[in-house]
DNA sequence: ATCGTTTGTGCAATCGTTTGCGTATTTTTC
DNA sequence: GAAAAATACGCAAACGATTGCACAAACGAT
């Protein structure tokens, strides 16, 4: 009823002949006279001979497989980056093997052991959010399997491809500023995290450039679509002459939109307000979101391309930066 | 430099015994002394030893994996029943290997192919939207893999797991007729696909239910977020009475709800719409977008479900149906 | 006729682990 | 005190493929 696989033993059997012979058969070895390698090759492509990936991970301890880890499916961006690595792994002949921590750091560490186990030969990850202790990973390194980070870095010595925050946030707000808008509230990532500093820094860096006083009242912590809408209600009490919001992504602005036309105001005639990464909902809410594309697929791509040159042969860790790009909607003009 | 992994081997060599001993030993077998037992435990865990995932999928000819294939990752719903499936699948000493085939006939083909390269041990998937030829499967069912579909499945006697379409959209449909619609158009799928069929059956349905007479020119092809904005701005004027929409997905809903504001009515004083799979832009849209939940989760835990089933012994193909959930959110009420 | 090449193929080890069987040593039984 | 049974371990084959080495046959050169 259920037909096993063909291996190379079947056709050695078949044809009367060792194995070693079929092996070198079906890959051109000059030993093998040309009768028995076309009798090889044909009897294979008959019985639908495919070899098993198995036994030719465990021979080689290779198995072809690039494993990506990232927090979260869900998000647009991280599915892009997938994209991108994908495209590149197929054109080497890897597989792409995804893994999905859920921002959980127990997870990510389970992961990596998987990851041991099953020989993978690279690793692409996004940390999770909990993420603080490294040991997991210096342990894939120990084992030389090489390891890519991207997005969401560790601050050490490793091979990473980040996103250019600081500029992102920076062009962001010079582009409120050039619309119009002269005070301007940043709903802001945690310090603590590289990402949420780096836009803080581009968001003052943007303000200072065009001569408009940093007001630490106008900086709130807020990275979810729930608080954004009660801070906004907020921010618009306590700051009457609030004409922009620089939301650290996109769901925080979405949520300080509804929020300023709750209050009665218009996005982006009274407020204009502009997001971060380029979600899909930014891009069909009303009004359309403003937002800074993190170029998921190139990020991607750049990621894999890091892997596959460490992983024919050891480097010195490289950092490369993907460059923000504005994407202008509604809600800022 | 590099550390090798520990093998069952090295143990062996240290502890000068039969690797037939160490493997016995690890595994608590009554052959081996508790003297032994002790020692090698001891060791294995002081020297980091993990078992070669590989050598044991060789061995076995079970990988201990099973595939998940989905037409897209970005996907709420997708997202979703991966968690699903990773849940039951964790708990069963399983890994899920997450494939995206991003639509493309080809790239299913392909990824079965790899699927049986791998042995993975199962699969569970939805088709892509160009599959129309099945052979990718029978090769794989020949092999003796058995695989569940979800979500978009053939209409063969197969393992599948599907939602409650028709009862769905009745749901919805039955949602907006109390709260007062009369004049319910339907922006649907096309009626090549079972889904969209499905869907507009219960629209049907419901519409007949409530003594409201079915009319043609409401019952509109499409499922984009750009197509919805136009063809709701032309309902509207060739049906000054439309109170009422149901979208067959959340992105064409929302496309409704800006194209009716737009045009200088609102939602859902006017119009009401209601959505379908309750994607996260759903929620964060003003107003917020009333939807048709298809519990991912479990789908995706039942897909698995079904799955282990038949991994262990064969059974007669079954089908199960996922029930609808009603969110209701501002655009209908 | 003899030796050296070339050509084509097979043997056997290897990757890491499991497992049926054999066996040496100790313990039990009458 | 001898036979039977229990205990604790090792040998070797197996999973599927690769590859260094050996070797037989055929050929050419001297």
């Amino acid at each position: 009823m259920i037909k096993h696989q063909i291996t190379i033993k079947d056709i050695a059997k078949i044809l009367k002949i060792s194995v070693s012979t079929v092996s070198r058969a079906l890959k051109d070895h000059p030993d093998i006279s040309d009768k028995t390698k076309k009798a090889v090759q044909e009897l294979a492509k008959e019985l639908q001979y495919r070899p098993n990936a198995i036994a030719l991970s465990l021979k080689s301890s290779k198995s072809k497989i690039i494993g990506i880890i990232v927090p979260k499916l869900v998000h647009h961006f991280f599915s892009s980056v997938i994209q991108g690595v994908e495209n590149l792994a197929y054109d080497n002949g890897y597989q792409v093997m995804i893994y999905n921590s859920g921002e959980s750091f127990e997870r990510e560490v389970q992961l990596s052991n998987s990851i041991l186990n099953f020989r993978l030969d690279g690793l692409i990850i996004s940390m999770s959010k909990e993420t603080t202790d490294f040991s997991h990973f210096d342990k894939l390194d120990s084992y030389g399997i090489p390891i890519v980070f991207f997005d969401r870095v560790p601050d050490l010595p490793v091979n990473k491809v980040i996103f250019d925050d600081y500029q992102g946030a920076f062009d962001a707000v010079s582009h409120l500023i050039m619309q119009g808008s002269t005070t301007i509230a940043h709903l802001s990532a945690s310090e603590q995290m590289d990402i949420g500093r780096k836009r803080i820094e581009g968001y003052k860096a943007a303000l200072a450039v065009h001569g408009i006083q940093f007001n630490s009242e106008l900086l709130v912590k807020c990275d979810t679509f729930d608080e954004a809408g009660a801070i906004t209600k907020n921010l618009m009490q306590t700051h009457k002459d609030l004409d922009g919001i620089f939301a650290v992504n996109d769901l925080t602005g979405i949520g300080a939109t509804n929020a300023v036309r709750q209050f009665g105001k218009s996005v982006p005639e009274d407020i204009k307000v502009i997001g971060f990464t380029n979600e899909i909902s930014s891009a069909v809410c009303a009004p359309s979101l403003s937002t800074v594309d993190q170029r998921g697929i190139e990020m991607g791509e750049e990621a894999c391309k890091l892997l596959l040159e460490n992983m024919q042969k050891e480097q010195p860790p490289q950092t490369k930066v993907v460059k923000a790009n504005l994407i202008l909607r509604k809600s800022t003009s």
